[in-house]
DNA sequence: CCTATATCGATGCGATTGCAACGATATCGC
DNA sequence: GCGATATCGTTGCAATCGCATCGATATAGG
C-alpha cells in the first residue's frame, strides 16, 4: 500500500504551508514599508541580546543551531550584517576554529527599533486571529514537528 | 504603548516558521532521495489534474492565484518545467493576453509517481505526530491565517 | 606521539528568488 | 471611438540560496 495519510493531516499540512507563506509575507513587508531590514536579522539580533543577558558569548555554530539556519547561509547572513555595522566578529577564545558573534551598539539599537514594528505586525497579523487559549494550541499542536 | 502581542501568539508565530521549515525540508529531502522534482512542481502538477478533472483549461493567472505565487516565479518555473517536458503553454482562447497551462502525458505521469512518495512523507513528517481531531483542529486554527 | 577522522566556518559556482520595468492586450470613462 | 488605465505574462539584473569543497583546527585511536 501506498499509505495514504489522513486527510486530515493532509489539510493540515497545506494550511500550514499557506500560513507561513501568507504570514511571513505580510509581516516582511511591514517591516520593509518602515525602511527595516528583513527578519532573520531580527532572529539574530534576539538571539544575541538573549546570550548576553545570560552573561554568555555566543559562538557561530550555537546561533546556527538556535535558528536552523545552514552554515553557509548563516556565514554570508553575517557577512551582511556585520556590512551594515550591526554584528562583529570575534575569534573564541578556546577553540581556535570558532568565532564568537557579538552585536555592536548599532545592533542593539536596531533590535530595539525593529520590535514595535515586528510587534505590531504579529498582533495584527497573528494575534488578531486567536484568543489566548488557542494561541497555546496552536503553539502546542505546532511543536510537535520540530 | 507598543501593542506587545500577547506571549501566546508569539509562541505560535515561532513554532509556525519552524514547524513549516523543518517539515517543508524533511520533505523535500524525501522527494530529492527519491529523484524527484521539488515540490512545488507537485503542486503546479496537481493543480492542473483539478482542472482537468472539472475539464477546464488553466489559465496562468489562475495557477498563481492559486499557488500564491509571484507572477514572475512562476513563469520561470513553468520554463522549467516545459523544459523538462511536463507541462505545455497555449494561447487562451478568448484573451490575448493569456496562456493556458496543459499538463502533457509525461506531466500527469510524474504526479502519480510523486504521490507515493509525497505521502509517504506527509504520514511520517505530518501525520504520525496527530491523530484525527488534532489534524482537524490545526488546519482550522492555520486556515484563519490565510 | 602521530596519523585518521570530525568539526568549524568560508567560498566558488550554478540555481532560484525578488524587484523593477517592459510589451502586448483588454477595459474603463468620456 | 479613443485615450487613459489596468491586467497578463516576461525579462534583465542583482541578491540570496544550496551544493560541493576547502583550509584550519580539534579530537580520537593506536
Amino acid at each position: 500500500m501506498t499509505g495514504s495519510p489522513t486527510p486530515g493531516s493532509v489539510a493540515a499540512w497545506v494550511a500550514l504551508m499557506r500560513a507561513q507563506t501568507a504570514t511571513l509575507a505580510r509581516i516582511e513587508a511591514d517591516l520593509d514599508g518602515a525602511g527595516l531590514p528583513p527578519l532573520a536579522w531580527y532572529d539574530v539580533l534576539l538571539e544575541l541580546r538573549r546570550a548576553e543577558r545570560a552573561s554568555k558569548r555566543l559562538r557561530q555554530r550555537d546561533l546556527q543551531a538556535a535558528l536552523l539556519l545552514a552554515g553557509y547561509n548563516l556565514s554570508r547572513l553575517l557577512d551582511r550584517m556585520a556590512g551594515a555595522g550591526l554584528v562583529a566578529r570575534e575569534p573564541t577564545p578556546d577553540d581556535r576554529r570558532g568565532i564568537d558573534i557579538v552585536p555592536t551598539a548599532e545592533g542593539r539599537a536596531m533590535r530595539r527599533r525593529m520590535w514595535p514594528v515586528y510587534a505590531r505586525a504579529l498582533g495584527h497579523h497573528v494575534g488578531r486571529h486567536f484568543d489566548a487559549a488557542e494561541a497555546t494550541t496552536l503553539a502546542t499542536l505546532l511543536e510537535r514537528l520540530r
